[in-house]
DNA sequence: CGTTGAGTTGAAAGAGATCAACCGAAGTGG
DNA sequence: CCACTTCGGTTGATCTCTTTCAACTCAACG
């Protein structure tokens, strides 16, 4: 794993939440500009992680969680057989690591699918910290719940929805985060692979590929390679039965 | 929803999470013997419901979790489209509405099995409790992060296991948890229905069914109706490649 | 005693997995 | 600089598990 790098206090480097593009998404949104300081205090910013870096790994020491600058990532449990279930992807805002505080190890392992910082946020500190402050308490619990409901979601959509409903879906969550970026809700370029998204839907990747190819000539989508651009998101929402990931914040 | 009995001070109604047979699985777990009553000052104990009835409804304001002191429920999501999912089965000593902490209204509905008695926890004293006491706090967390990682283990069941593959799962996590009741692991009665079995695994009815049939064929299992024993926990277990809802605690 | 609902069993159909081949881009190294 | 390899992605053909549709059994119950 890669080493933190130093903070000094009034350094250039200082985790600086108050200017983070993100405050209004990441944890900073629970709380009073006055009170941002201590949440400055425990977090360590700006390390950095190349393209399939692991930011922790399953079964390792539980020390932090990490919320996502930059860059994004993948968690993934590997199973006793050496069977990889992905369990989600994070993007800039979001905050990984929740699934982990139930035990002394992670629980699964996060992987950079491209050059990735984040703010990491001890946990001992971090709990001391919300002890202390009722609204990022009430925070935490907001988004872990948010990630139980999540999860229930994806459950769903893998016992109930066809694989045009659950890739839909999946493409529509995505835009819907990108949007809530401010960037392009119909036109970006896919963090994971065709493998990562097959292992997270619980299909082949062949079928993956295959609807994609049908998407495009039924004109929902134009996609060459990770670039996709939604061409008619009603469809998309159409084909969606019920599924939507509302916003993981 | 059916009505709270009111609770007195001092009434033999009052709460007591000292004489609960379950405090070592429930909240009371997290804390010292002698913070246990400022729990109970705000835990309304002793609400019954009947078979069938409603704890809580999906899109209804959120005020309470609730734990379960006896009998069984499960939780499920209505989509728009009428569609059920079952996201899961709490017995005993079990916290439910953990994934309501979001928004302003619960999630799911939470419906009872059978007859059942639940401890009611409003949410705003409990997250005020929590505030001051650091180790419920962590136990907040650490239920919600393994409710979290129930779900993953939900979904890769439903992913990339076969229809025996997650009945044998099932069976085997129902064993574990009356186990934990120091309950027989071996002989038990299952509190719901194939239907609401087939629902929460993604299976139809029919092929619950048949794999029941088939486990008995093979000696693993006997099973009338709802009475079921577990012949086999071994090939059960070889059965599950990998899963295991390792404890709800 | 007929009705209702849960559960079981059988036969046919379908969605997706699997096996296999192929393509193109990105290295790699002689 | 070009053959060679590798890896991610696409496409085709077959196969299989599960679903679906349908009929039937059984127990509870008014």
């Amino acid at each position: 794993m890669a080493q933190a790098i130093p903070i000094r206090k009034n350094s250039p480097l200082k985790a600086s939440c108050h200017q983070c593009s993100l405050s209004n998404l990441c944890l900073p949104l629970a709380i009073e500009e006055n009170e941002l300081e201590r949440l400055e205090d425990i977090v360590q910013q700006g390390r950095i992680f190349n393209r399939g870096e692991h930011i922790f790994d399953q079964s390792t020491p539980f020390r932090s969680c990490f919320a996502v600058k930059s860059g994004s990532i993948k968690t993934s449990i590997i199973t006793e057989g050496g069977d990889e279930q992905v369990t989600g992807f994070f993007m800039p805002g979001e905050l990984v690591g929740l699934d982990s505080m139930s035990g002394e190890s992670y629980a699964c392992t996060a992987k950079a699918l491209e050059r990735t910082s984040v703010c990491e946020f001890p946990i001992e500190k971090l709990e001391e910290l919300t002890g202390k402050m009722p609204e990022l308490q009430h925070h935490m619990y907001h988004l872990m719940s948010q990630e139980i409901q999540n999860s229930h979601q994806l459950a769903m959509l893998l016992s109930k929805n066809t694989a045009e409903e659950r890739i839909a879906a999946l493409l529509l969550s995505l835009s819907s985060r990108f949007q809530r970026r401010r960037l392009s809700p119909t036109n970006f370029s896919l963090p994971m692979a065709r493998n990562d998204i097959a292992n997270f839907l619980g299909l082949a990747v062949e079928t993956v590929s295959r609807v994609f190819t049908r998407f495009q000539n039924q004109g929902l989508i134009r996609a060459r390679g990770r670039e996709v651009e939604l061409l008619d998101v009603e469809a998309l929402q159409t084909v969606t039965r019920e599924f939507s990931r509302q916003g993981c914040q």
